[in-house]
DNA sequence: ATTAATCATCAGCTTAGCTTATCGATGCAA
DNA sequence: TTGCATCGATAAGCTAAGCTGATGATTAAT
């Protein structure tokens, strides 16, 4: 039996994901030479090298990649016992790592951090804010906590808390408030702005137009839904944004927001947290206070 | 994040299943209160005990129970992951990106995979077929392990190693069967078929001819040796294709094959690698396989 | 009360693992 | 090419984690 040690893989998880000796020592807060032996020594171990040292760039070996699957496992089921610490007493304390989508986050995130800090004093929320996918990949890792996405993720090691639902409104200029609001068919036609890929929020309005992701035709992106509705405002197209950004996006614009009648698109927002957590009832209450909040605010309902 | 160490697992895990601590530091080869230190300490990291400790008997906590399970599991991952070190040393298994000259693959490269999928099992393969400076491109950039293709490359950083050489053979149209072999000069003006620009063969039968890449002739061009034996088959011209397309090309025609009399034309194929790759002894292992599988192939000799 | 069993504590030692300084190789720009 | 910058490996020395062996404290059984 080999007398690996957690360091080693911390050490060589950092090597591999940063691809360079002296950033990833810096990353584990160690020096370049530590890191170093602690690879080799990995390696002698494992009796077959793990890293391609070239002049400029590190590679990982076939065997680095195996091992690295694993030893991400082993460091994702490591943090996870250390939750088994908090446990110990009453409410949650210390610090959550939550992930949270862009097309939530400037809508949700100060009103969350405002409520958890009044229900949990003792408890410091850590957000980021990135893509779905990304997110799902930090929390499997363990790197999160816990993501506010939009449901489902349909990933089986995935608990997913529904918190609400909320419609898709249309945004156009001004000069177009007067005419119908077209049908999803139609909409295919019209010079629809979108976000950029990657986004499920992109994903959700060209599946309510009904328009495959490979569609060839080349559409007008935006990095975030306020430029989309500034886009709108300056008369390029028009777009969907979810009801709740209404409110801060459209304010200083003169864009007309308008309802769809039937068939109504809308997206469920929920939480997301390993089965595995050691805290899910911790998160279930917490889950239940965002649930809460969620649906106090304007444009959203129970799910 | 708190610094469990695989040491903690291991001591509590013992102690957990033993139930003394005496007994179970034996089991782990200390002394007890090197292991009560231990335990001490992950009471401390987790803020809770996990042991009670009664007069004569001790027993989980509900806290120590949980731990247990996660610490099992955790161990049992990295046991696993030892496994990884005894692969490590024998014949080589994974994934091997392989690159292949478009004037090789189709007569060599079912028989290298048949082969390695033989002498390698556990060996998987995965082809990319292409012209020689993109498949170097490749290697530098190590999205190929290793490649299959004419020397020499002369690129410092890679590894040349020779499998087999082969000639050149005259493919004519039936009709000019009896006439004598032109020389290299002859053919100059003699309308050769040639391989469109990029494949080295094509440069190599320029070079026999003593032809200039930048000659400006517009000659006729072919984008497989098929298709220009096809093209001599239809009376178009004349070509040069190496022995060892022969008989899969031939067949089917009615051309004439015709073999130099003199300063044979000829090529080596060699195997390529980068001088870094630690795979570097599996790869001449393969290499020396992949030798003796092109050396038994009618039209090749030793290098 | 006495004894045996058991875990905690203490003092002292060994060495794993860290730091700083430096080397040697390699790629890049002048 | 020559000189410079980058990057990983190596070297020497220090610190503290973690071990041993001896001993103490507590409790159960006699």
């Amino acid at each position: 039996m080999i007398n690996f040690t957690i360091k080693h893989f911390r050490y060589f998880d950092a090597l591999a994901r940063i691809g360079h000796f002296g950033r990833a020592a810096e990353a584990c807060a160690i020096s370049q030479p530590a890191l170093s032996a602690q690879i080799k020594e990995l390696e002698t171990l494992l009796g077959a090298p793990l890293v391609e040292r070239t002049a400029r760039k590190i590679r990982l070996t076939t065997l680095g990649e195996e091992f690295h699957i694993r030893a991400r496992k082993i460091l994702s089921d490591v943090e996870e016992i250390s939750e088994l610490a908090r446990l110990a007493g009453g409410p949650i304390k210390g610090t959550l790592r939550m992930g949270i989508i862009p097309t939530v986050a400037p809508y949700l995130l100060t009103a969350i951090i405002h409520r958890l800090s009044i229900e949990f004093p003792d408890l410091e929320i850590h957000p980021r804010e990135t893509v779905t996918q990304s997110l799902i990949d930090d929390l499997q890792q363990s790197r999160l906590d816990f993501v506010v996405a939009a449901l489902p993720i349909s990933e089986p090691s995935l608990r997913e808390f529904a918190l609400f639902d909320e419609e898709f409104v249309l945004v156009r200029a001004q000069k177009d408030a007067a005419q119908p609001v077209p049908s999803p068919d139609r909409l295919q036609q019209m010079k629809l702005l979108l976000l950029e890929e990657g986004h499920c929020f992109r994903d959700q309005a060209l599946s309510f137009c009904d328009i495959s992701k490979s569609d060839p035709t080349l559409r007008m992106e935006g990095t975030s839904l306020s430029t989309l509705v500034q886009m709108v405002n300056a008369g390029l197209g028009l777009t969907l944004i979810p009801e709740m950004a209404v409110p801060l996006e459209t304010n200083g614009t003169t864009v007309s927001v308008a309802k769809f009648a039937k068939n109504t698109p809308k997206r469920t927002i929920g939480m997301i947290w390993r089965k595995t957590n050691p805290l899910e009832t911790q998160l279930m209450e917490l889950g239940s206070i965002l649930r809460q909040l969620g649906q106090a605010r304007p444009g959203t309902r129970a799910p």
